[in-house]
DNA sequence: CTGGGTTCTGAACAGTGTTTAGTTTGTGGG
DNA sequence: CCCACAAACTAAACACTGTTCAGAACCCAG
């Protein structure tokens, strides 16, 4: 009798229904708007239940962003694929700083919870869709320093330090701080091509492309 | 009769010290600490009393963190002329750079609170502090420029980059991201110097100095 | 010393995350 | 069929949060 098998579907049915909730909300009315009661109203069950799902609001929250995660990676690759197939591995690279400072106008709430959370205290998860994207990264850079396109004695550390480029400026245009320099979306992604473009040719006279 | 003049002055010692507490309480607990309760506590005031001086507790945590911005920007600019007077113009920019990264190491608490706040609804100060430290990098950038070190069209896009650059890894680096590349504050210290020299001299083949 | 204005507080309200005791529900075994 | 047991769910409470308001305490001028 299967019935445990149904149950066992049941209970993630319910699980995923918080899970989507919760970033409905997210989405809709930013992390302040998030609370257990808020979602225990969306999908019209008691607050205590999610407690039986979840040991806590940070898990929740957690699980949340892992998500959010996931989607930024897949979206970063579309993005690539989309607009890059015969581009070459430099352009690809620029490409990807691009669609993640995208990502995060297009999805700011999601954006903000992703990175404004505690230092993630309890990490068992082996980085697989946190740091897969990264590693994607570091493989173009890769590939682009094999074509002659980029020096880097370190792949990674190239990729972290143009993930650290874009995410800084996103984070500052996202909060307000480069209101009086940039003002449109616009703007801020052109801002984000030449700082892109920047770590490839560097600022040094005659380098630029 | 000056009794006027003394409750001013006593009024804005209350002030001040509501505000000494708040910055205390956020160092040594966090932002999670920090109640209006536990700053009334602290000053031996009934809660209540913190809405006579402040209309908000985020009025209050504004005034805290715009403190904060003027520490920040004195810490850097005491940095740079303390290992650098004789220094060229890029070396101070750089020296800025880890300025920036080193006082968030000292002050996490801080640095989180100055960015994880929302953007900034009600801003009527003419950016006397916040970006007052900008205008120093600005200059000193402009220098650089005059003196062959750094080409720019623009010097303040290429010091909001710049600023962009560190500030990113700062953030990653403070909120865990990059734990499995840089163990130490050492390391990532070397990461910054690494990121920002790119800045000068970029990736390009014989590029580097 | 009395009136008025400032300063302060106790108590409350509405909201939060979380726990617990207790109820409802559904299923498997006698 | 029905009973019992386990799983799912919830109402109510607890301790906390930011915030407000009526009233007490205080201080100083007239």
């Amino acid at each position: 009798m299967g019935t445990a098998e149904r149950r066992e579907r049941e209970r993630e049915l319910v699980r995923t229904a918080i899970i989507e909730a919760a970033r409905d909300i997210l989405s809709e009315n930013g992390l302040d708007g998030l609370s257990m009661r808020a979602i225990a109203d969306r999908i019209e069950y008691s607050p205590a239940t999610i407690y039986l799902y979840f040991k806590d609001k940070d898990e929740l929250v957690h699980e949340v962003v892992m998500e959010a995660f996931e989607r930024m990676n897949e979206y970063i690759r579309r993005e690539v694929v989309a607009a890059g197939e015969t581009a070459d591995a430099a352009e690809q690279y620029g490409a990807m700083g691009r669609a993640y400072a995208r990502f995060a106008l297009e999805n700011t709430a999601y954006f903000r919870v992703m990175f404004e959370l505690p230092p993630v205290p309890h990490m068992e998860c082996p980085e697989p869709e946190e740091t897969g994207g990264l590693e994607t990264v570091v493989a173009t850079v890769q590939r682009a320093v094999a074509a002659g396109l980029i020096e880097s004695k370190d792949a990674r550390r190239t990729a972290i330090i143009g993930w650290g480029l874009v995410h800084g400026l996103t984070s500052l245009y996202l909060t307000g701080r480069l209101t009086d320099v940039v003002a449109t979306n616009e703007e801020f992604m052109s801002l984000i091509e030449e700082a892109m473009l920047l770590q490839s040719t560097g600022y040094r006279v005659g380098a630029r492309a």
